[in-house]
Order: C-alpha cells, then sequence, then structure tokens
RNA sequence: GGGCCUGUAGCUCAGUUGGUUAGAGCAGAGCGCUCAUAACGCUUUUGUCGUAGGUUCGAGUCCUACCGGGCCUACCA
C-alpha cells in the first residue's frame, strides 16, 4: 500500500467554471483519486477555492457585497457543484483561510531569512475613481503601434505587441473608464527566483515520466533571455494575506498583501492542514503528508492542472518551497491539460458560449459528463466538445455497451430463472476466454490508469464492457436454454458475476452508475479483482438482485438538437 | 519575433527504443442473433501516414525545409 498525494488546481473564485476547467483538472483527479482508493491505497485528495485577488474584489463590487461574504458564497456554490459532480475531495478549502494565511506568512518569512526575497521599489498605476491600484491589464488605451482604442496595458490584443501601461495613449481605466490616473511609487517584495534556477533546473531534470507539456513549459521559462526571472510576490490590495504581520523580516509594507499566485499553491498545505482541524485532529495528521522529517518521506504527490498553471507549478512553487530550506514536500508527477474547445471554438464566459458546470449538472447526470470528458480528455493535444460527440458517446458507450448489457442480462435471469442467481451447470472454454480476455484488458486498464492515461484507460475498459456482449453472443443462452436450463443457468450465473465486475471497475469513471450497478446485485465485496478468477465468483448461485431501471437514458436527436440551440451563445 | 505542441481511414484518435501485410471507436455496407435501452455479435470498404528532400538494409517513427492548426511568451488568475 502506498501513500498518493493529489491536488487539483484551485478553481478561482470569480464564478462558475466552464467544462474546460472541470476537465483540465479536477476531473482526472478525481478519476486517479478513486482508482488509487480502489486500488488499496492511502489517499488524500485536496482541492480548494482560490479567493485572493483583484477579479474577486471587482465580481464582489459588482454583487455589491462584501468580497469575504462574496466567496463565503461562491465557495458553497462551487463546492456544491463539486460534489454534483461527485469530485471525492478528502478536503475542499478556501484560500482565504487562516491556515493560509499563517503558512503564507511563514514560508515568505523563511525565504525572506534566507536572502531569497527582495524589495523593490516600482511604479504602479493609481487609479483615484477607483480608489485602487490597478494590474496592467485593468488599464485600457490606445496602442501606440497600431492606434487600436483597446489595448491593455499589458499587450494590445489587436496587435499582440508587448506594452507597458504608460506606453498607452489616453489611457484610461478599464473598470471604471476613468482617465483620472497617476504614476505613483510603491514598494513590493519580490522572490528571488534567478538565484535559483539551476537548482530548479536539476530538479526538473532529475524528473522522469513527465509530460512533454510540463517539462517544455518549465524548461521555456528558466532558459529564455536572460533565464528565470524574479517575481513580484505581493500586491496593493485589500483582499488577500497581508504581507506585514509579526516577526516579518521587512518593515512598511503595511497595507500590501501577497499575490495569489503566491498564496494559492500554498493552500494546498494549508487546505490539508483545515482537513486536520476540521476531523478534529492534530498537526502530525497534516504534516506527514507534507512534511518529509515528519513522514512525508514516502508519499508520492501528484498534481493535477490546465497547462497555463505549469510555470507557478514547476518552477514558482517549489522555489517557494525549496527556499525556505525546510523539508516541504515536492510534487512528483505534474500532470497537466490542454483546452477543451466548444463546437470548434473558445468557452465564452462574456458570449454565454459553451457549457457551464451548473448547467451542466441540470441537463445530464454528472456520469453522462464524466464519461464523454475523460474518455475524450485533451491530454494530447486539446480537444473539442460538441453535441454530436457527446451524443454518440453517452448512446453508445453508456447505454448501449454498458448499459444495455446489465439489462439483459438481469432481465433474462430474472425471466427465466427469476431475481436470484441461478444454480446448475459449470464453466467451460468460453468463461475461461472471456476471463483471459478481460484479464488482458484489465492489465492495460490498470496500467493506464498508474500512468494518468484517463483516454486510454476509458478505452480499456470498454473493451471490458463490450468483452461481456461478446461472451453473451458467444454462449447465447437464450438458445441453451431451450435444450439445457443447467447450461444456461451456468452461463448466467457467470454474466451476473460480470456485471458485479463491471459495478467495480467503473467506478472510478462513472461512479454513480457503479453504485447502481453494485446496489442491483447486491453486492457485498466491492473491492478491486486483483484476482480475477475469483472475483468471477463473487456472487454464488442463490444470491438475490434486483433487476434495475434503464442505467443509462439515451439522448435522442431532437434533444441534441434543442441543446446545440440553447448552448450556441449570442 | 522566439519557443513548444500538432497534422495518420469520412469523423475522433492509438501507433512503444525506426523492423514484415499501418490499428481502434464512431459513421457506411453485408450477414447473423432475438435475451436486451431497434440493443448485441461477426464480416467488410476507405489511408500517396500534411508536402518535398535526406539518413538507413529498412521511416508514420530520426534529420532539414516548407505548408496548415493550436498553445505559451512572465502584472488575469
Amino acid at each position: 500500500m502506498a501513500r498518493i498525494l493529489i491536488t487539483s488546481a484551485l478553481p478561482y473564485i470569480n464564478g462558475i467554471k466552464h467544462l474546460g476547467n472541470l476537465v483540465g483538472s479536477q476531473l482526472p483527479s478525481d478519476a486517479y483519486a478513486r482508482y488509487m482508493r480502489a486500488r488499496g491505497h492511502e489517499v488524500m485528495f485536496i482541492c480548494a477555492t482560490d479567493e485572493h485577488g483583484t477579479p474577486a474584489e471587482l465580481a464582489a463590487a459588482k454583487a455589491g457585497v462584501p468580497v469575504a461574504d462574496f466567496c463565503t458564497d461562491m465557495w458553497q456554490v462551487q463546492k456544491d457543484i463539486a460534489e454534483g459532480f461527485r469530485l471525492s475531495f478528502d478536503y475542499f478549502g478556501r484560500s482565504s483561510s487562516s491556515r493560509n494565511r499563517d503558512l503564507t506568512q511563514h514560508l515568505a518569512a523563511a525565504l525572506g531569512k534566507n536572502g531569497l526575497i527582495e524589495e523593490v521599489s516600482e511604479k504602479q498605476i493609481y487609479s483615484k475613481a477607483d480608489g485602487r491600484y490597478l494590474p496592467d491589464r485593468y488599464i485600457e488605451g490606445t496602442c501606440p503601434d497600431c492606434g487600436s482604442e483597446n489595448a491593455r496595458g499589458d499587450q494590445c490584443e489587436n496587435c499582440t505587441k508587448q506594452l507597458d501601461p504608460t506606453d498607452l495613449i489616453n489611457p484610461r481605466s478599464a473598470i471604471s473608464g476613468s482617465t483620472d490616473l497617476e504614476v505613483r511609487k510603491t514598494k513590493h517584495l519580490y522572490l528571488k527566483q534567478s538565484a535559483m534556477r539551476d537548482k530548479l533546473d536539476k530538479w526538473i531534470d532529475s524528473q522522469v515520466g513527465w509530460p512533454v507539456l510540463t517539462t517544455s513549459i518549465a524548461k521555456k521559462w528558466l532558459h529564455d533571455g536572460d533565464g528565470l526571472r524574479d517575481r513580484g510576490i505581493t500586491r496593493d490590495l485589500d483582499w488577500g494575506v497581508p504581507v506585514q504581520f509579526e516577526g516579518a523580516p521587512w518593515q512598511g509594507m503595511e497595507g500590501k498583501v501577497f499575490y495569489v499566485w503566491f498564496d494559492a499553491p500554498i493552500e494546498y498545505i494549508a487546505a490539508t492542514a483545515e482537513w486536520a482541524d476540521a476531523n478534529g485532529a492534530d498537526d502530525s495528521a497534516w504534516e506527514r503528508w507534507w512534511r518529509e522529517d515528519k513522514g512525508a518521506d514516502d508519499v508520492h504527490y501528484v498534481q493535477f492542472m490546465g497547462k497555463d498553471n505549469v510555470p507557478f507549478h514547476t518552477l514558482s512553487f517549489p522555489a517557494t518551497l525549496m527556499g525556505s530550506n525546510e523539508p516541504w514536500k515536492l510534487v512528483d508527477f505534474i500532470k497537466s491539460y490542454n483546452w477543451l474547445t466548444y463546437e470548434g471554438g473558445k468557452f465564452s464566459t462574456s458570449a454565454g458560449r459553451g457549457i457551464f458546470m451548473d448547467q451542466a449538472l441540470e441537463i445530464m447526470p454528472s456520469d453522462y459528463w464524466r464519461w464523454w470528458l475523460l474518455s475524450n480528455a485533451p491530454e494530447s493535444s486539446d480537444s473539442n466538445f460538441t453535441w454530436e460527440s457527446f451524443q454518440a458517446g453517452i448512446n453508445k458507450d453508456l447505454a448501449d455497451v454498458l448499459g444495455n448489457f446489465v439489462s439483459r442480462v438481469t432481465k433474462f435471469c430474472r425471466g427465466k430463472f427469476g431475481e436470484q442467481v441461478p444454480e446448475g451447470g459449470s464453466y467451460g472454454p468460453a468463461e475461461a476466454a472471456v476471463s483471459a480476455e478481460i484479464a488482458k484488458r484489465l492489465t492495460a486498464y490498470q496500467n493506464n490508469m498508474e500512468k494518468i492515461e484517463l483516454r486510454k484507460a476509458a478505452a480499456d475498459l470498454r473493451a471490458i464492457w463490450v468483452a461481456g456482449n461478446e461472451y453473451l453472443q458467444a454462449a447465447a443462452p437464450w438458445s441453451v436454454y431451450k435444450e439445457n436450463p443447467e447450461d444456461a443457468a451456468a452461463i448466467v450465473r457467470f454474466a451476473l458475476n460480470l456485471v458485479r465486475l463491471y459495478g467495480v471497475l467503473s467506478g472510478p469513471f462513472i461512479p454513480d452508475a457503479a453504485h447502481s450497478i453494485l446496489q442491483s446485485v447486491n453486492a457485498t465485496d466491492a473491492r478491486w479483482p486483483d484476482d480475477l478468477d475469483a472475483a468471477l465468483l463473487a456472487l454464488p448461485a442463490g444470491h438475490g438482485f434486483t433487476t434495475p431501471d434503464v442505467l443509462f437514458a439515451k439522448i435522442s436527436d431532437e434533444r441534441r438538437d434543442e441543446l446545440e440551440a440553447q448552448f450556441a451563445g449570442d
């Protein structure tokens, strides 16, 4: 038994996420967590909301509520949606927790003491009308290069030229439109990542089997231009972890908070501490996952995220932990995802294009989304959601291959033998052949789950379902029954055991349906089939079951067209 | 501009360290079965592996150039 720590990238608090966000971290991490638990490993699966930063403040202002209240509400909304998708987090925390405040300040202080924090005086745009400093991209104006009037302070959308906010002609606040802006001097803390470049480089090099997407992004940042740059880790904002605190190795940082990208990954650790608090456990309960001097040396730590998150997880966060000179557990494997597109284009919040997590649950069961998204996960390149593909995947894989298999087996048995596993007959070459086929597929399934190749694992799982239909077709109990009911009984008994097996194996992908299957066959044993032959004897003759209702209703062409129109956007 | 990824059957994708007749699912065609959500099974059509060169006994796989698609480029998180 191993100990596996799993974190999913933190969803930002300012709104409900769309399916692209779901498939990029939370969903695959859940499938992995469920699989590892099923294999008997000790799993700690952590997620949380990322609550700090300008967008949260603005979203709260727009909603007309204090930012703390806004975050509390949105945290609950996101938590409920996560439950709707059956995301099995051991804890869903909040980056605004006191645990995260304390830990963020602790790590910053440690970095400061180790000479890895530098005070930098810089110029920042202040908007009097908004009463706040503005991040570069919240300043708009005319591009000095191409004349576009909607250039942002960091880059012109039109000509893609990199800009400095002071380059803009007629700059205005993107929030209020106010032109009453001024340049103010302000002091910030920078994390001296450059000082740790070689160490990070060696660390990245020492990792084996990381996805190319992960390492290539890290390498780019390490070696581009003059190499890894230092990074500001504080901001002039109200909402966040205060930079000035008791015992801080710096002065005069009142009114500033840590930049969200500094405190957000630290929340992985803090959320585990929140978990311990919530369960009435002491610090050793979470430290054994995160402190190598306190039991975490045998932990295998896996992170899941979209590709936009990679620089922070390969460089900034490790730099924070390494730089503290404390024995924090570093990540062992980073699984990064590409984007999901919607009908060939981007998901767009503003244009109302695409499907958001709350809407998805309103129109289809979570298993449908889980199956399609995981079996089409953007693992090697971006993947595209279309209603046609969704309909085909659900109807074919879930309804026809798996659902109908369960249905035909249980209904046939009920009709001929009643609702209990029939007695009589014996197994022969046909059963041995399916067992061998499933054993082969199961090995592939397990290997792909270990490697977190979920798309391939889904194909393996499907092949295991198909094997059941092939078996039934070849064994043809409906024909055998006419001449020899006893032999038919053996076939049905074996098939019912396949049903139970499918209930066990399908759990990581479609937990609700898996649960229904296990319930309908009254499975008392839902353990992973380490011994496949034994697992196929789990349901003995005489064991009662309940014929389930239709497991997966099909999506009709009419319904598909309706949804396509509903989500087409503006 | 720079960097990375990607281009394989009508569609979505697999193709391990280069090694014989390039695979799967869907869609299409034919046959079979009739237990089942008109479901299932079997058989089967389609490929100049983006283009052009090169290395090699041998290249989808390695190298170069070009063409197409996508992403990243550090103050949005």
